[in-house]
DNA sequence: GGTATGATTGTTATAGTATAACATGTCAAG
DNA sequence: CTTGACATGTTATACTATAACAATCATACC
């Protein structure tokens, strides 16, 4: 589903950079077309629920407790309890549509799905911002510092906490 | 209050190794030492609950949930309610004695207290053993990648799971 | 179409993690 | 001895997450 202008497309071309301004409305929709290709492509069925969440966590570059989305899903009908919430946040997480920010306990959506990728993040504490940074040569040197002792990494977690350019500038 | 032998001695040689055999009588009470004569040089207090939740999370290189470790309290006959596990595990956090497991959420003792060092850790999933790795690298590359947008980290959690050499020959 | 099958959602209940707020106790400085 | 700062104990509550089961929906097959 990559589509035709990515060279003027911040919302492709720098995904990360969710601190700059750009085009939210065409990166989160860009975003929620690239899920729905990828899980039809899978064969499996992004419901009503879950897209909806996902809808949800796209609309800003934030992390989102399930509690927050679960509260948004019960005003718009769906279920009110936890596991409707939980499930769903699970199975984008799953796909890699979603991340979880163990930090914060909250999730976000993924800005790149289908990429490959290893995530890390960058939480603004100013504004709550929650940005994905290339992680390539993060995970390159944690796989070295693990290798010494013989250690195989499966997943792993890679979050930072500090101030985005607009919240230095306010401080 | 660095001692002498640091050449024949795995627990100061070689911290970071928790998987490995090692003499870790020795180990703890080092770090127990060391995490005493930190605080003195601070001028705070390691109270007797202070110093028996690190006494506790230096019995295994393994994380303890906060409630884990207020069960042992209680048994001891400290308080049993959570703000006394929790104010005695912030205090270490904060005094570099002890770090959070977000992944696990649980705590784990600092096996280098006193020396700089920004902490990335391997959990294995299959005996449950936390050890600190060497970070520098690490943040080094996630530094670079915040420098990119403008991001200064100011605190970031490094966590890897998977398997130590121990629990690879088992499966 | 009708039905068997598995996946998804809804719901109840409970487990696990963490903090706010206030009372009590300890200790050292003045 | 009093005072003030810090530390601990206690009550209550908030927040995060999952187990277990029931009801519903979608699909594939007859
Ligand atoms: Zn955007
Ligand atoms: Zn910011
Ligand atoms: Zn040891
Ligand atoms: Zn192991």
């Amino acid at each position: 589903m990559a589509h035709s202008h990515i060279d003027a497309c911040p919302g492709c071309e720098a995904p990360d950079l969710a601190f700059a301004a750009h085009d939210h409305a065409h990166c989160s929709a860009d975003a929620l077309a690239r899920a729905e290709a990828l899980v039809a492509e899978k064969g499996l069925r992004l419901t009503p629920v879950r897209r909806r969440v996902l809808e949800i966590l796209l609309e800003e570059h934030r992390a989102l407790g399930a509690y927050d989305v679960l509260t948004r899903l019960a005003a718009e009908g769906f279920g009110n309890q936890p596991p409707v919430a939980y499930r769903a946040l699970d199975f984008l997480e799953e796909q890699g549509l979603a991340h979880r920010i163990r930090r914060l306990n909250a999730f976000t959506a993924c800005m790149h799905p289908g990429e490959a990728h290893a995530p890390a993040f960058l939480i603004c504490r100013g504004c709550n911002v929650v940005a994905e940074a290339p992680a390539a040569p993060v995970m390159a040197a944690l796989q070295a510092a693990a290798g010494q002792s013989g250690f195989v990494i499966e997943r792993s977690t890679i979050e930072a906490l500090g101030l985005c350019p607009s919240c230095q500038v306010a401080a």
